[in-house]
Parts: structure tokens; sequence; C-alpha cells
DNA sequence: ATAACTGCAAATGTTTTGCTGGAAG
DNA sequence: CTTCCAGCAAAACATTTGCAGTTAT
């Protein structure tokens, strides 16, 4: 993190590092607000653009969600809980060689890939209900 | 297709299947206009859901993209062009034993996975333009 | 001075919904 | 009669943007 970030972008980052989760625009703004009640969602956006872009944190786009955000980490796989919608980080090892592999075949310059996996995690297949 | 459709469901998925390509709700509502003037946006959306949800469709829902339909064929993987945002289909073969070794390793009851590629096409790689 | 940043509110763009009327079984 | 479906307009929703004032260099 740059030392010349304004206190929002730094309580926007660290709210996202201190995070063992993947949370949304709003689920930051609501974090932040404990500490910056004045601050607003543009603002919020805003930032995490900025460190997205500067690669201080991942957005995650997910098939048919909210973007979320992850402070910033070794590129990993997801699982999605169609279930309840909650999003967890697999250990499998990405495959770093699937890109060429595929590039190869299609020739398309491809620059990386996104693996998605979804079902029900552990908590609801136990449960019976659904949805 | 279900014989009872109405003409507005008819069109919707003839549109699909007609194209060779992934189309955007809007897509699908300009296209089905040619036939049908007076359908609504809300009718194509109504429609499109319908149709995805009894499996006459496909929906994709890319990374950060709005969602793209498709008529009904194997599952395959994408191509995505962060260059002029065109998606392609893959030749690729779908890997269907990825989910069950996922799933022993992780606990989670794997239904599916989604795999994307993104980089640029051969058009746009030609091209020196970005964006 | 100038550039970057903020709060706020308004705008944007996609998708969903409420309502009322019509078509089908 | 009852159910499904249509058009239309309004609502909902996440996200972006314009603006005017503030902070930092």
């Amino acid at each position: 993190m740059a030392r010349d970030d304004t206190v929002h972008r730094k309580a926007v980052l660290s709210v996202l590092d201190e995070a063992r989760w993947h949370l949304t625009a709003d689920e930051v703004y609501e974090e932040v607000k404990k500490t910056l009640p004045r601050i607003s969602k543009g603002t919020v956006y805003r930032n995490l653009r900025k460190l997205r872009d500067r690669g201080d944190i991942a957005a995650l786009e997910l098939s048919g969600a909210l973007t979320r955000f992850e402070g910033r980490r070794e590129p990993h796989y997801h699982f999605v809980c169609e279930s309840c919608g909650c999003v967890f980080d697999l250990d499998e090892p990405v495959d770093h060689e699937l890109n060429a592999r595929v590039e190869k075949k299609s020739g398309f310059r491809i620059a990386y890939h996104h693996l998605e996996f979804r079902g029900r995690c552990s908590g609801c297949e136990n449960m019976q209900t659904r949805h």
C-alpha cells in the first residue's frame, strides 16, 4: 500500500486485508463506515476501482453475482454455494499450463483464465432445506 | 421447444437458435422486434428467464459483463476478448473429471464448473489499437 | 497553483415487478 | 373460470458521474 494513500483508501484496503471473506462493495462500505462514518459510497467505489487497477486487491466477478473484493493473494479458484451464496477459496492448484495449451489450439492470445466451481457447501448439504 | 409456447416465446427462442453468437437481452429484444414490433422488454426478459429455467437456452454469466444467452448446445468453454469484448466458443473438451477431483479434495458437493479464458482475439491482436 | 480526493445527489443501465387487460384451455 | 401471458411504466439495484468544496503537495 502506498504510504501517501488517503485515510479513506487505507481504510478500504485494511477492511479487505482483515476480512477473511470476499466482500461486496456495499459490505466494504458498511464496514468502513464504522471507522469513518462520513465516508460516501462514491468514495468507496472509487477507491475499490483504484486499488484493483493498481493490483492491491482483486475483484471477483463470479457468475451472476455482485462483484466481490478480496485482499491480494496468490491466484486461486473459488467455489460458490448456490444455496447460500457463500464463496470459498479452494486449495486446488492453479493450472498454469492451461493457458498455453488452449492458446496453441485456439489461436487466441490468452492472458489468464477464470475457473469457478458451483454446487452446495457442506453446511447447506447437511440441512435439507434448499435455497 | 414446447408446442404450446406463445408466439413471443417462440420468437425469442428462434432468434437465439439462429444466432451464431451470444446475444445480450437487449440484442435479443432488438432482434425479436423485427418480427414482433410491439413486444416489450419485460416480455423478453420474462421469456429469457423461463427458457433458461427450462433448459432450452443457456445463460452465460461471464466476468464483469452483461449476461448473454445462447441456444442450447453441449457444455463448452468460452474465450472473451478483453479488447473488443467478443465472446467465442472453444473446442477445448470439457473436463468431466475435474468436478469429482475437486469435490473429493474440498468436501464441497460440486455440480458443475465454469471456465473462461480471457485475452485478445486474433483480430485485435493484429490491429495494434487497444480497447 | 495544481492536482488528487471527498461528500452528496443525480444519472446510468440492466433487470425485475406491479398492474390491468387479453388469450388460451 | 382460472391460469398464463402480454404491454407498459415504474421500481429496484449496483455502479458511475458531475459538481463544488477540501486537502495535500
